[in-house]
DNA sequence: TGGACCGTCCGGTCCGGGCCGAACCGTCGC
DNA sequence: GCGACGGTTCGGCCCGGACCGGACGGTCCA
């Protein structure tokens, strides 16, 4: 009686979907949390469009993806917070194969991800876990037993303007913990990660460089600084000049 | 530039190991935090045992399981925590294709299953929910903002014989919230929850059944109620005599 | 009304891998 | 020792599915 109905079809149908080279590497591109067309995904994945249509239709019939139909464009994103956790959880277990990039281009694009970038739609990167690191510095959150919003965190946010109550609402959780492939340290994820990085493009302190990367603008340093009771020398981006630049 | 080493390759390996019928009811079986034979694995999956090896000998090698012989036999079990939360998720997402049980043994057994049973370490089922709703009832847990244990409860705890400082140390989150499959509900997870479930057994509340399924012994009835402040007709386990029994 | 473009549908090819049975090797027990 | 038993290895079968090119059907713009 051990092979009942709950043996693992459903979760290896599940798993196939993600199982691809190509369809994880769809599911990765769309960790940013926007909608890309079917094209974007064939070319960035490296397939013919006819192979990436039909990837899509698996994705989304499986569930993990949602499509919006604009005039001759297909646009898919991912189909929910939820969805995007799994992904992270399976791309964060994965062996790291990081081959090191080879040309300087991506040299600088990686390293700039590397700083700051979003991980669908929080803050991720070495700017992400500073973030949460100061958060817990200033008592904004707290570590007692699980992740925490304290009471003075409550109101540090509404000054921010971020207004909690709306957030509890949701049925997502508040706050989570996402571990960050690139600091290998937690950074800040949930509906209230989401929502401050939400808040820092809004404010203009960040704005989105290329891809998922994210960069801090020059008005955000300080300002951004000051709120987290940072030096601004502590949220310096990566130097162009770091490093033995072309001898 | 998108193609960077951050493709899909690690994502879709780990995926795949997962996205086999076979292997996958391999891994559901583990959730029960116990170490099989690879017979027993066979057996249940209904495989022959070369495919059962090969099956089990990729699952070592991708890291999901850890191995362990011992004379003529091998025994392997979830590699970690981790590792059963991916399964959980995994799991949880997957469309769920419930056949009903046709015959009465399986469906006893389900019920008793539903009932309660162990999620890889963890309580599950319907006490394990009426668990977690208690400790909210009781002060014990807080959700405002993530899920907290509260002074009141580290006391609480103590007093059931479950110190909580030692658990603080692990890298194990504490407190977690896990779906629970049959009552689309949340349970408690993480390191107190393993501890819980762990204590309940030792007191003698409870005690294991065949397969994952755990029953509440008639000690721990009136016992268990009284600790979480329940009546103990709340814990009322399936009764033989529910439903059309036989016209 | 063309033509460019995005996406889809339809064969057809090919490779990976899941499965088994049979032979083999080690452990355990008599 | 010998047989029983658990597990592994090997060879071979076969199916699913990932991929492509080419034809086709829409949408948008000139």
């Amino acid at each position: 009686m051990t092979t009942t109905s709950a043996d693992g079809r459903g979760m290896a149908a599940l798993a196939a979907l993600l199982a691809d080279r190509t369809r994880a590497s769809f599911c990765l591109a769309l960790l940013d949390g926007r909608a890309w067309t079917a094209g974007e995904l064939a070319r960035s994945a490296g397939v013919a469009a006819s192979t990436a249509s039909d990837h899509l239709t698996r994705l989304v019939q499986g569930g993990l993806l949602v499509e919006e139909r604009q005039g001759r464009h297909r646009y898919v994103r991912l189909a929910g917070p939820a969805v995007a956790q799994l992904i992270e959880d399976l791309a964060g277990h994965a062996p790291a194969p990081p081959a090191p990039p080879r040309t300087l281009r991506a040299a600088s694009a990686g390293a700039a991800l590397a700083y700051a970038r979003t991980c669908y739609d929080h803050l991720a990167g070495r700017l992400g876990v500073l973030v949460h690191d100061a958060l817990l510095d200033r008592g904004v959150l707290d570590r007692a037993g699980g992740l925490a919003l304290t009471p003075a965190g409550v109101s540090w946010l509404a000054e921010l303007g971020v207004p909690v109550e709306p957030l509890r609402a949701a049925r997502r959780p508040l706050l989570r913990d996402c571990l960050d492939w690139t600091e290998r340290r937690p950074h800040l994820a949930g509906a209230l990660g989401a929502a401050l990085c939400h808040r820092f493009l809004d404010l203009g302190w960040t704005a989105r460089g290329t891809g998922r990367s994210i960069r801090l603008t020059p008005a955000g340093r300080p300002a951004l600084a000051a709120v987290l009771g940072l030096d601004p020398a502590d949220l310096a981006p990566p130097s162009r000049a770091t490093g033995p630049a072309r001898a």
